[in-house]
DNA sequence: CTAACTCCCTGATAGC
DNA sequence: TGCTATCAGGGAGTTA
């Protein structure tokens, strides 16, 4: 489910209920997501904390406490993390809840159990075993067309794919990647080491321009994502070849084409994108 | 080293 | 209707 734009979207609509409460309680329903959930950890650094900040890096929600410690939280395909009044009845895969000091509660649902939760005593711990080889954020300086250019040196590896690497740049999930793609005419099965300059000037471009313009209309919604307050996104209404295979591109009126990369669908106009 | 495949898990949907 | 196969927004581990 989420990809950059939903986790930026859920930080943003959290912030305001979560920024300044104490956490009262973690009430844990047992299940063991992508990894078993830190019990202890949690008890010890995050009940009867308060939350400070949140932040984002890549996809992980970055919950920052006051004793230093970091809550992170990644949604997999499947993970929700809503804000609830605490009496509202529980539902199919809820299995963690935080108790805050207003009556509300902060709760995370997954079906999939594809997501994880994780609990660091300080920023530099978590930098050091999460983000030590993880690439740039979109929306960093470093991300550029000489840095990518830089990248791809060797590289035989599908454009698309290489956009989807999480240690060549992250945040671009399946979703986007097409979409960005799309964005700068780039064809998703062109070897990374092939594109030229420009056109890595044009992917930057349309990377920050798409996964802006995702932001602002509050995520995608495909099949269940919500943001933090139970609201769909919207962008699903502007998506150019995610989903479309078979029809018309906008641009030629050719048709989308839906292929398979690595496993994932790939959306492309193979008139457009070269 | 690279890059594709496999698996984690549940649920929706398509096809027979 | 009911079964089976396929697919799904992520990512870590394995294989060739």
């Amino acid at each position: 489910m989420p990809e950059l734009p939903e986790v930026e979207v859920i930080r943003r609509g959290l912030t305001p209920h979560l920024v300044g409460r104490k956490i009262l309680a973690v009430v844990n329903a047992g299940r063991k997501l992508r990894l078993p959930v830190p019990k202890a950890r949690l008890q010890e650094l995050v009940v009867n904390g308060s939350i400070t900040e949140l932040s984002r890096r890549a996809k992980y929600l970055l919950i920052h406490m006051a004793n230093g410690a970091v809550l992170v939280i990644h949604l997999g395909m499947t993970g929700r993390l809503r804000i609830f009044p605490a009496n509202t009845p529980l539902v199919r895969h809820d299995h963690l809840r935080f108790r805050l000091d207003n009556d509300q509660e902060l709760r995370y649902n997954d079906t999939r159990r594809f997501g994880a939760i994780l609990v660091f005593g300080s920023q530099q711990a978590m930098a050091q075993e999460l983000f030590a080889a993880l690439g740039p954020e979109p929306f960093d300086q470093e991300f550029s067309a000489d840095y990518l250019l830089d990248m791809a040196r060797a590289r035989k590896q599908p454009v698309k794919n290489f956009l989807m690497a999480s240690r060549t740049v992250v945040g671009i999930g399946n979703i986007y990647a097409s979409e960005i793609l799309f964005a700068a005419r780039v064809s998703p099965i062109k070897p990374a080491v092939k594109i030229t300059k420009k056109s890595w000037q044009n992917l930057v471009a349309a990377t920050r321009k798409i996964l802006a313009a995702a932001i602002e209309s509050g995520g995608t919604t495909i099949a269940d994502y919500v943001d933090g307050n139970g609201r769909p996104g919207y962008f699903q209404l502007q998506l150019q070849v995610y989903g479309r295979g078979g029809e018309p591109c906008r641009l030629c009126q050719g048709r989308i084409t839906k292929i398979k990369q690595a496993g994932r669908a790939t959306y492309y106009c193979p008139r457009c994108q070269r």
